[in-house]
DNA sequence: GTTGACTCCCAAAACGTTTTGGAGGATGTT
DNA sequence: AACATCCTCCAAAACGTTTTGGGAGTCAAC
């Protein structure tokens, strides 16, 4: 109800003196200051929001898609980070808007109508592709904004990730340590970053031990998809003797079609990102995460210091991956 | 880049008509309709959302606040909803925020934040209490919102919700008929309405039955709130056979409290949310959900109404509640 | 008594849209 | 010929804020 105007003609003063008595700036006498704030306060007022942007030419908002293709919008533990995300961005006066893409638009629509109508000041994208046009088209625009996950961009950009590279070739050595060689891996789909690194650290470890790269298959990132390609190694003349999964939902399919089939229960496995679930499936699941405090908060303070004109090569986090304790990697290496 | 003025300058137009142009209305000639929206979809014009939110006096923008209280922002499923919600509200121009409240924060000052700056339309509420100051707020301001979860508000509210009473009283009753006669309940906190109602079903079906009452434990609605309560129940001279939880989450966390405790794999255990992790638990967890399909575009279509000034009468909608039928419940009643 | 510096305040413009209240011309009606 | 009726179009106001570019007054210095 209360505007600047009203609040001026009550106090008797020019609209202009109340807006900066309240911004808090020095041209106008510490008395008026106080009496105009104790005013605001009084008349609860508030500055209209939708004027504000209008005149600074900043929407105070920051979106990010929520990619719903595969029925799932993301890992359970996706809303906890953006809520500390949302969170710390609400400290700098940026409020965070989620975009679900609708089934049969494309992620790049929902990025230009933001983008294009001005709604948004930045953009967040999570699940990236290596060949991302989301990130061409912000790019080209000049608009801010932060990935979670890398791309394969020419151009350097800002983001946050995993050493998924290192993690999974870490992984893998682990087994082969533990004295197994027929080592599967469960791959997802290679489109995304993400699916691809965790894979070639597999080969990578693979390939340092001298062993064939011919256990893998691939599946989309979710329980079943981890349980159609598990039960396509398990088909395979020589079984694997361990499995490294994608993501631990990939794992938890796996570990069904390990219950499945006979004799699955000898088979070690491991997956990628620490679900809570994780801990309460028998056998307990191993796992690996990505280690930083407060994956939301990183997030965000990343897309304000690129709002503030940091550059890109400045903005870029990766994060080593470490491994979780549990029960199923913990069986032994079948004899051939 | 684009906006009225040069789209209407390029065209040798007055903004006036190019504005209602693209709006549609039937004072200009179909043929300039037809340049303009031509010329307008060439220079990749979109309205200055700002602009005209400041016109229009409308936000249209929706905030959800996201309770971070107890370091968990909700069940794994309620970003789904949320996404599912916010694709709704799209449909109809309007675009979710999301509001966490930061420790040391009440939900209610997010609430005002929001609206006395006028940010939003409306509001979505989630995790209500059985007296929630957010609808008091919200039903005073005479901001249209919605609830998910009922309130004991003497003004009617819109709310969408799941009968929990009827639901935690059938179950109850199931195991009643299966020949349990010291069944558990497992609560949560009792400001919230969704874990009173729950309670109360217990109550009642116990109390129809003729059975004492007493074998009943509150905790924090996590894992760890049901591992402790479920070992105060343990703990109890006369152990519960079967365990009623309010939570999938809390559920668990019993789980682990009976794994711990000599024959506690003996008792049944039920939980609500239909959590996915529940078909992973060993033994799997059975479950209670709500029926309905699409619980976020329900939501949003609820707020939608409100917003067009519908009655609160109107749209208010409670589900059933169904049984998922898995394993934890099939505990044979052990003598006393 | 003029000048400059400083303090406190304000009118007006601007942001980009939507909407109001006509204007001007063509066409039809009396 | 006068009048009403459409059909197109438009100038200007309005939404509520921030910011620009001073204006008036006081005080001290020359």
């Amino acid at each position: 109800m209360a505007n600047l105007k009203q609040l001026a003609h009550s106090l008797g003063l020019s609209i202009t003196t109340v807006s900066r008595a309240l911004d808090g700036y020095s041209d106008v006498s510490a008395a008026t200051r106080e009496r105009v704030r104790e005013a605001a306060e009084a008349a609860g007022y508030r500055p209209n929001a939708s004027a504000r942007r209008l005149r600074k030419q900043r929407a105070e908002l920051v979106a990010v898609t929520l990619p719903s293709d595969p029925g799932h919008v993301g890992p359970p533990h996706f809303l906890d980070m953006l809520s500390g995300c949302a969170e710390h961005l609400a400290t700098a006066g940026l409020n965070l808007v989620i975009a679900p893409v609708p089934r049969g638009v494309s992620e790049l629509e929902i990025c230009q109508r933001f983008v294009d109508g001005r709604r948004v000041d930045a953009m967040l994208l999570v699940r990236t592709k290596r060949k991302d046009e989301r990130v061409e088209y912000l790019q080209s625009r000049g608009i801010p904004f932060v990935t979670n996950g890398r791309t394969e961009s020419l151009i350097p950009h800002p983001f946050i990730d995993g050493d998924g590279f290192a993690g999974f070739r870490a992984a893998t050595l682990r087994f082969h340590a533990a004295g197994h060689r027929r080592i599967g891996h469960i791959a997802g789909p290679q489109e995304y970053y993400f699916a691809h690194v965790r894979r070639r650290g597999w080969q990578a470890a693979m390939e340092e031990c001298g062993l064939a790269t011919d256990l893998c298959a691939e599946g989309a990132p979710l329980e079943q998809g981890g349980y159609l390609a598990a039960l396509e190694l398990l088909r395979q003349p020589s079984r694997p003797t361990a499995l490294v999964c994608a993501t631990d939902e990939m794992a938890i399919g796996a570990l069904r079609a390990l219950r499945e089939v006979d004799g699955g229960s000898q088979i070690s496995i491991v997956g990628h990102d620490d679900l809570s679930m994780g801990a309460f499936t028998s056998p307990p699941l191993s796992t690996m995460r990505m280690t930083g405090e407060n994956l939301g908060a990183t997030f965000a303070s990343l897309l304000l210091r690129a709002i503030a004109g940091e550059p890109a090569e400045d903005l870029q986090e990766l994060h080593a991956i470490e491994f979780v304790d549990r029960d199923s990697h913990r069986r032994p290496p079948v004899a051939a």
